[in-house]
DNA sequence: GGCCTTGCCGAAACCGGTTTCGGTGATCAA
DNA sequence: TTGATCACCGAAACCGGTTTCGGCAAGGCC
């Protein structure tokens, strides 16, 4: 450890171009530049202009830990992945990372993760980026109900954007895909096919999309003058396990469906293995419709029937709403939503025949 | 809990211990506490007891970027994803970013991650990050032979960690799991199993890894005592299509093998579906060897049997070792390898009796 | 014409660290 | 005793920015 400062050389000293350099070439102060640079009232249109040119000319940019050490600030985005859950996240987290990057990027900021395995770690984490000014603002993936990182972070008066929405939405920005829209299309899908019994197999009921979700499907059921029963609703299926355990009950329940909706597209995936260990087959004997988009769907027999979400494009939204939420915009201006795609594969057919 | 709230907060810095709180809680100057902190020589053991036991006590971290407009360095590690390369390393993702995280965590590092469309924004962003010096090295995932990562970065003297091994090894510090073995060891149980008439798919060419695999898998021919036919030899199949086409080719050859190893997992999921196409049973007519251990593979049927990558821990490793060449440690320590953990699951068999 | 704004910018302090330089007091050889 | 050496630490400059404060000239008002 003694050594410990005995580095290899870092970045060649490349003459970066500092602000004094700027100054110099301006015949203006530091203190000018800068205040140029960051639009002040107090300079001139003409000296702005100026200096704005120069910098372009010079390709000059403020070191943001030069900044940060004043202004605490450092154009930096915080993702805090949490990968303890094997929920759905993971396929979809390359494009999500690449719409985060890009969203950043685009502006000139930069995005600084960490992934922790447990939910301690993860506020703990919260903590120390929080405490070394590593992040301006956080990106909340997975928005949970009564969200405890929300409250940490409103506490900390940090600014924050949600990837989902939250029951309480005072000073909170999110974007979130319509999930309710793409249930209750599900079931209109369905009963277009003929279906009257149809199943739902909820997600994760600690997310808050959960909730949504469901809505969503009553509402489809409601719509098209269709009863609900109990029986044929599962909740908390995030995995293939979860969903082929969830897909058992109501199949082997009194009246079994012929349809079943999932909120998620891993449970749709345990959807085909209940059905296969009893000798369905799906898109005849039972239809099956999904949701997110995984790419597994796209390889099963028969292929999912399912609504994808474009992940890539919903980070760099949610970069680009916490970049303005950090410049003070107004919330309301802050709330965004999108579609899912509904991907009209091969697991949904005509509801067979009643031959019970 | 409670209380730490307050001084966690980023918005109420003031309550931040900086290095004249230090001083002050010492009676030392700043430069003492500075010197101490970093384990400088002039500075007397009981003094830099002191200052460490107090740092200690206040839980006092000096602030990276103010450390980093005098050294340049931020203690950060920079990784930047490719993602225009199809699925290849998109299931690994997960695992392998915990790996980096949790890796950098743990010496109080943080990660800054950058993920490019097509070659020219990786490189742009390159030249960003370090421009800015947002990182302080680089973690190279997917190591290709003459890779122009490596020599943007050697030329500009950053330190980087190459997951994979190159042609060219000097100044180079990398990891890599040792797939060669893997492909030896995958000839070696298909010939006790009697198999005779192997073929092999290797994965993209462009990587430094198909070399090695293809060697490795040559190496256990030979010691096999079995011949080599070059038109059971495929290359550069990296997704199941590509997969599919090469083990298409390979089965209508004029004399097709019995078992096929594969350089990569989605490979041997594309010979799946050319044996589906085909009529032929994978585990008895054809016995499949993948590489990778994605998570698809234990869902097939049967379930693939392969190697498996422990992609978080490969990914902890290299952040570990990128910190450490950053600290100026020398290269030889520098170089690590592992295994792959071979799944034997269902999709080999017997070698079928020759009824041609 | 004098006074008070107002617009615009320079001077200097400041942020939280690091690093250079120099100055003690103690030790030690002569 | 003296002069030189050394271990240890303080003073101050510095890094690349931001921000406060104040000065100066031009313009408005009476």
């Amino acid at each position: 450890m003694n050594n410990a400062f005995t580095t290899i050389s870092g970045a060649k000293r490349h003459n970066r171009v500092t602000i004094s350099d700027m100054a110099a070439a301006l015949g203006l102060t530091k203190s000018t530049v800068s205040r140029a640079m960051n639009g002040y009232p107090d300079i001139s249109e003409t000296t702005q202009l100026r200096v704005k040119r120069m910098a372009e000319k010079l390709s000059y940019q403020p070191l943001s830990h030069a900044q940060a050490i004043k202004t605490g600030r450092t154009r930096s985005l915080g993702l805090i992945l949490q990968l303890s859950d094997h929920d759905a996240q993971r396929p979809f987290l390359a494009e999500f990372l690449a719409g985060v990057s890009a969203g950043a990027h685009n502006e000139g900021w930069t995005l600084t993760i960490a992934a922790s395995e447990n939910h301690e770690d993860m506020i703990e984490t919260f903590r120390v980026l929080l405490r070394d000014g590593k992040a301006d603002g956080f990106i909340l993936p997975r928005a949970m109900r009564d969200d405890p990182r929300v409250r940490l972070l409103r506490e900390a008066e940090v600014p924050f954007v949600l990837f989902g929405r939250q029951d309480d939405d005072t000073d909170c920005a999110w974007f979130d895909i319509l999930g309710e829209d793409a249930m209750r299309n599900a079931v209109m899908h369905l009963v277009a096919l003929g279906h009257t019994r149809i199943g739902y197999i909820n997600g994760g009921t600690q997310y808050a999309y959960a909730g949504l979700r469901k809505q969503g499907f009553l509402q489809g059921m409601a719509d098209a003058g269709l009863p609900i029963d109990p029986d044929l609703i599962a909740e908390d299926a995030v995995t293939i396990k979860d969903g082929a355990e969830a897909a058992s009950g109501l199949l082997d329940s009194m009246h079994p469906p012929t349809a079943i909706v999932c909120a998620v597209d891993f449970a749709a995936l345990g959807v085909y293995r209940a059905a296969a260990e009893r000798g369905l087959t799906i898109g005849r004997d039972l239809s099956v419709v999904g949701y997110d988009g995984i790419p597994e769907g796209a390889h099963t027999q028969p292929p999912l029937t399912t609504f994808s979400v474009d992940n890539k494009s919903a980070g760099e939204r949610l970069s680009n709403i916490l970049i303005r939420r950090i410049r003070g915009e107004d919330l309301t201006n802050l709330r965004e939503t999108d579609m899912a795609t509904f991907l009209d594969r091969g697991s949904t057919g005509p509801a067979p025949s009643s031959k019970n």
